[in-house]
DNA sequence: GGTCGGATCATCT
DNA sequence: GATGATCCGACCG
């Protein structure tokens, strides 16, 4: 992924829309897994009070992925048992991510749903694609750009084709509309607003 | 179809 | 002791 760099620049709203229609691939374990993404949300960092790195916080053990370079991969656990996957699009030591919340499963479909002991609803949420990707804490601080995990850049879907609402399960700058998705897409579930 | 509560833990109060 | 960038099974209509 040699254009990393240069796709994931800029603002970090930006980038989120931008990822839409973008690719992961994990060969975790061997197998090949491959998603589109679909639904995204950004965090801006120090100035966003629903951010992991938010000033208030601190850079801790938790969040520290979240202030590696550009194209690291910063997970965490959630509710103490779904992994969730971050793009880290920031300067290094400036925090900013990018949650990946929804995939369009497109290859392992039989390696996903055993990961998930069902076959439904592979991809459609921030802990189930991770499940489906077998990507865990040990892939904290990955870099993107190699195996087992890799963000292949792809034609960003058009913008009449996507929305914008307020984040997921925030509680603080909920009115903030950092969350991006493709409209109308089975993966994506409809939002407040 | 929809809603409710449990699982489980790093971090914060 | 409470909270949260969640998911799932149980239960109710």
């Amino acid at each position: 992924m040699g254009r990393r760099r240069e796709f994931l620049d800029g603002d970090t709203a930006d980038v989120a829309r931008r990822l839409l229609g973008s690719t992961l691939v994990s060969t975790v374990d061997g197998s090949e897994t491959r998603g589109v993404i679909v639904e995204t949300e950004a965090y801006l960092g120090l100035a966003d009070p629903a951010s992991h790195a938010h000033v208030s916080k601190g850079r801790t053990p938790r969040n520290d992925a979240m202030f590696a370079a550009r194209g690291t991969l910063y997970v965490y656990v959630s509710y103490g048992i779904h992994h969730c996957i971050n793009v880290v699009t920031g300067e290094e030591g400036v925090p900013a991510a990018v949650l990946i919340r929804a995939l369009d499963p497109v290859a392992g479909r039989e390696v996903m749903a055993a990961r998930r002991k069902r076959d439904t609803d592979l991809c459609s949420g921030p802990g189930r694609l991770a499940q489906a990707l077998g990507i865990t804490m040990r892939h904290n601080y990955h870099d993107l750009a190699r195996p087992p995990v890799r963000l292949i850049p792809g034609t960003p879907v058009e913008e009449s084709k996507t929305g914008a609402s307020g984040r997921i399960g925030v509680s603080r700058a909920a009115d903030w509309p950092l969350r991006f998705f493709v409209k109308g897409h089975p993966a994506v579930k409809p939002p407040r607003w």
